[in-house]
DNA sequence: CCATTTATGGAACGATCGGTACAGAATAAG
DNA sequence: CTTATTCTGTACCGATCGTTCCATAAATGG
């Protein structure tokens, strides 16, 4: 009875992803954003509403992709505890597709751009990457008690973001997988005693 | 023979600083630094040259700052090893001052910013911010042989850009020193060995 | 053909951006 | 006083930003 929608929503909003991933909210402009997605202005608003509602919608889509991930590994449960842990890190940090790498995490990079400028963003990044955090503490619980599984959780989440950012910056591959091996050999350490 | 200058450039360079460290370089209106330096228009542009130039001005001028906080601690030679690190940690990630922790670090926030968006500023962030890793890695000698204090330095140096990022999202002053800890305990127990 | 929906292109909007130009008042030393 | 320099206020520039509107073409089903 009407014309179908030409363009594939799903690839679309994968592509604005890469984008608002490659610079961030702020200093993604509509034209780069017209550009990476292929469509017309006109179509833009017809179908995403305006540039902030794209933007929080590629956010929730990123982190239920994120989500997906760490079901894949963490919530697994044929990986034991600490061997979940590093190949959920390996898996996030050291993906094969060497863009994802130095486009950094939406998540992370959000977190950082928008602290002081832009609460509501901030605080939506905030909430989103929660799960991350708490799926790391829910998968030390079953090697340490709770107190501990919540302080190594924390303190392997602070790496994250620090690995997170490394990776943006340029770290080396290699670099990162040792780091990632040695500060999960501590946690092993801890196991011991 | 002519009038004098009546702000103090130190006192107004500080207050760039602060306001770059807020929000970043191009979150930050030119608006926002006059009210902040409490400079009239023409007198900005007399004075800095203009927003980029006052801004690697601000850069150079914050890394020196940094440098002189490496030179208490690190360069000291009262304090040995590990502790001087600790000390320098301590002095960099929990200074008394609120609003510096929440404000986080001008080198690391334009890191994180400036990735694939403005090269010629990540560089020089990039370049400044490396005396910082050298000088860790440099007081790790005095315990580690090369190869282990150079592993051991970039790995606090990741986790220093974590915890920059912590504090700029608002991680609770009290896990940010239980986690400088901990990571410091680690390196200890690999000397015992 | 008609009606409906999706697409596109272009023009224009107000706002903000960084930066410039200029006129004039203030403060110094000769 | 004159001269030199610093400051301020204001008006303006071109560019870019996100957004809206409109006219129109294209593709479907009845």
């Amino acid at each position: 009875m009407a014309r179908p929608q030409a363009f594939n929503r799903q690839q679309t909003l994968g592509r604005a992803i890469e984008c608002f991933s490659l610079k961030g909210y702020r200093e993604t402009s509509l034209s780069d954003l017209l550009i990476t997605m292929n469509i017309s202005r006109s179509t833009f608003y017809n179908s995403f509403g305006d540039k902030r509602q794209l933007f929080e919608l590629c956010l929730h889509t990123y982190a239920q992709q994120t989500q997906q991930i760490l079901a894949l590994t963490l919530l697994n449960k044929k990986l034991k505890g600490l061997q979940a842990i590093k190949q959920f890190l390996q898996l996030v940090l050291l993906t094969p597709n060497e863009e994802l790498i130095s486009r950094g995490c939406l998540l992370v990079n959000t977190l950082a751009a928008t602290a002081r400028v832009d609460d509501e963003l901030n605080q939506l990044a905030k909430q989103l990457i929660q799960p991350v955090k708490l799926g790391i503490i829910q998968q030390l619980a079953e090697a340490f008690d709770g107190a501990s599984s919540i302080q190594y959780g924390e303190w392997l989440f602070t790496q994250l973001l620090g690995w997170r950012l490394q990776t943006q910056i340029g770290l080396e591959k290699s670099i990162l997988r040792q780091q990632i091996d040695w500060s999960l050999q501590q946690l092993e350490q801890q196991l011991e005693h």
